[in-house]
DNA sequence: GATAAACTAAACCACATAGTTTACTTGAAC
DNA sequence: GTTCAAGTAAACTATGTGGTTTAGTTTATC
């Protein structure tokens, strides 16, 4: 036989497993980390509590794997990253088209309320589970915030702007997509009222005058 | 008697309720709402469990206050409103001058880890205290970008700045403050490191080169 | 049909927690 | 010295929770 064949008992166990993994996620994402019992998980995941442990050693473990599938499922580190790491960039108009996409696709993250719940439970949890914030340094806007330092720097060197300290023009530039999610996001509850795209536009072209 | 002198007895009385409410506050800025326990804030008040009680009806009640107590104390409201708001300004120096003045003044309050605490804790629980989001409208960052639109309403009327759109102008200046919030605040649990008056003084001059 | 991997139901343990009740003490006011 | 507001200690109730154990069941593989 294949020796990649995978065995046959594992089928079940790997379907349980993502049973529980979105049960908890589901959770987690609407009640929070100590709101969430792991009877509640097991009931909503239509498992025994044996297997539950089987597969999860304790709760934080479970958190822990939900916060990771949470991220990955969003997207983050990909398209955060790749869109301004490897466009290479020669004119200003070029420039603005990039920028403006980038910070529609940012405003398209936020509006999805998975985001936010994530992002509010990081945030609230974060001081009980320091290992939540080395995940958070390579996906969330932390990271978001290094991409655009790293790019805005080559745009610099490039000529492209005229501002030398790329920290400085980062910020600039990321400040009123943090400004979203923190009033919109994270301060309220209801649906995020965001930016239509002529005020996304509005912004960049306010940005590229401060700094060109 | 005098009608306006307070009774004999209530004087204890008001010892022992800011006795609880300064434990409580230690202790649910420390370590969050779930993970208080009204015996342990009991304890530390140094108070029996039905004093607790007759001050408080419930954990939700003596959270509430809390809170509300937490955002007198930092002053939030105050300052932030008043110095934007009653100032008049005329030049754009003198423009300058107090959006330095602001950005230092609110960097200071984020350098206090009380802030960063509470702003933790009320994401946190927001979706399951409702009454905190009032609170935040009238107190937090939400007031500050208000205050902040009016204020650049203004300074447009008065010729002083050059673009009309106030909320695009305002979030373009609280961005980058936004920005410290959550990547040196939020994000993480250690000491945020802020920027320096000269970083501050670069940011408002690219600022104002973008919308004057 | 026997084996063994996987799961199930359900009881169980130990502990923590919000809030209450009971019985008792302190101390100012008159 | 009696009264009464205020507090205390400590036991108690009811419930929830993380995690374990026991004993039995399903199901693919041989």
């Amino acid at each position: 036989m294949n020796p990649t064949t995978p065995p046959k008992y594992s089928q079940l166990r790997q379907e349980k497993r993502s049973q529980i993994l979105a049960a908890a996620q589901a959770l987690f994402l609407a009640n929070g980390y100590k709101r969430t019992s792991m009877e509640a998980i097991r009931a909503a995941a239509d498992v025994s509590k044996p297997t539950l442990y089987t597969h999860y050693a304790d709760k934080e473990a479970l958190f822990g794997d939900v916060v990771q599938a949470t991220f990955n499922q969003l997207g983050f580190g990909r398209f955060t990253g790749a869109q301004l790491e490897t466009l290479p960039i020669q004119t200003q108009s070029e420039l603005r088209i990039v920028l403006i996409t980038f910070i529609t696709m940012t405003m398209q993250q936020i509006s999805d309320s998975n985001y936010v719940a994530l992002l509010r439970i990081v945030i609230g949890e974060m001081p009980y589970f320091p290992n939540l914030m080395s995940i958070f340094r390579q996906n969330g806007p932390t990271r978001g915030l290094a991409i655009a330092t790293h790019f805005f720097g080559l745009a610099y060197q490039q000529g492209i702007i005229k501002v030398a300290d790329a920290d400085l023009v980062a910020r600039l530039f990321i400040g009123p997509i943090a400004s979203y999610i923190l009033t919109d996001g994270l301060l309220q509850t209801g649906e995020p009222k965001l930016p239509d795209s002529a005020r996304i536009e509005a912004h960049v072209d306010l940005f590229l005058k401060a700094v060109c």
